[in-house]
DNA sequence: GATGGTCCAGTGGTCGGACCAATTCTGGTA
DNA sequence: TACCAGAATTGGTCCGACCACTGGACCATC
């Protein structure tokens, strides 16, 4: 009935299925180097300008890194199995407030469900960066990184690997251009942070198996985290 | 203390940079025509190749639509303002599963907030959502396209834009590439629809400010998607 | 031995010109 | 008016060249 798109596939887009093949069968990790441009074009019988292009758009969905005069390397775990979207995010003075709303949404989930079915040896990563983070604060007074791994371990206990995707490439990511944007580097500035001891009290809750409490720590966390941006931000 | 990380700005980013400037005085909307590359090339004062690797690195962020032969079209809404961000992601086979927990968590949210704060505009187009499913329904005994609808209506009624990003770009798009790449195309496959009722149960409970009878409806309108799923796929 | 300078091959970045292929426009014909 | 063939436009690919940066080898200096 309907007959086939018919879609062309212009080399480029060839240049690439072949690039993840070979990422694949070489075995390439992150971190590793892509064969140069000159080879990539010789080996695939099309000019560096196609290759270049192509790289171009790995380039622009953070797939590889390109260092003039040394290379191009990995940059994330390229298979045939990855998804890569793009995502737009239109960034309007509340764009903070809505990221942490996500979160608030997302995070209280992954605290349950680490609680619920979080691998052991996962919720014990938990404590060890709960640790790390308790001894950094009471030397520094801040423990950013630390936090961040927190929560990061957290997220990862929840089993399902979205979570941390989008804590990591989206929630991040605003604040980060927020932080840019701005002359109020909210993450950068180190604050008392009333919030460390709830961090304790949710690492207890998710390895006691309490979801509810789990779920309740969190809140009063990023309740914490929100009282400290409002101040800054009057409202939308 | 720490010096600064210097670093380069390359042609092809200046390019993108004067194009985004270009494209916000001269007011082009999502589907207008961007200047030839050869007219791009001549007013910047660089190459063609360099026009061309900059337009790349958009059509990979799906910024832009290039046509052969036509031109290259605006795809999305490009601001200074715009965060354009690259997510990737592991298509395991469970991804599906993690997708719908991810819906379940920020459509949860979502609904509480339409009934706290959702305009009455907005909670209104709910409503003719609804009773345009309904009525497709009615007639065909499916009604994908208008549920989908539905529940964007819902994301958008909740004030946060970053839930209907999510739910576009990032839970749509997962579904999509697993019918693509099963036999089972979950989505295009009518089936009787016990979620139906709940749809309009959570409308109302919207529209009645109820947010814990939104979110209840929620939840039960992801369980029966949920229930739909798992015989295909028994669990990871 | 460590430091810094110099040189050079390798690599990505940019250029300009050429030709191909798809689309769109245009003018003329029926 | 409707239609069609040719011309002009536009993105896709190629080539060869040169520039700018990197990293390592080699060497002089301290």
């Amino acid at each position: 009935m309907s007959l086939r798109p018919l879609q062309r596939e212009s080399f480029a887009d060839r240049v690439l299925t072949a690039l993840t093949a070979y990422v694949e069968t070489a075995g390439l990790a992150v971190g590793d180097r892509l064969p140069t441009e000159r080879a990539l074009a010789e080996q695939l019988g099309v000019s560096r300008s196609t290759i270049r292009e192509a790289l171009q758009s790995w380039h622009a969905m953070g797939l590889v890194r390109i260092r003039k005069g040394s290379g191009t390397y990995l940059a994330q775990d390229v298979r045939a199995s990855s998804l890569h979207i793009p995502v737009t995010i239109t960034l309007e003075r509340k764009a903070v407030l809505d990221s942490l709303e996500l979160r608030r949404a997302i995070e209280t989930d992954a605290a349950r469900l680490a609680a619920r079915r979080g691998p052991d040896d996962a919720i014990d990563r938990i404590g060890e960066a709960l640790e790390e983070m308790e001894a950094v604060y009471a030397r520094h007074g801040f423990a950013l990184r630390e936090d961040r791994a927190f929560h990061e371990a957290l997220y990862t206990a929840s089993g399902n690997p979205l979570y941390l995707q989008i804590f990591r490439q989206i929630i991040t990511r605003i604040s980060e251009s927020f932080d840019r944007l701005s002359e109020n580097p909210f993450v950068s500035r180190p604050f008392a942070d009333a919030s460390q001891p709830d961090h304790r009290v949710l690492y207890e809750a998710v390895a006691a198996r309490d979801e509810a409490g789990a779920a309740a720590a969190v809140t009063r966390i990023i309740d914490f985290v929100e009282s400290t941006l409002r101040p800054e931000d009057p409202a939308q």
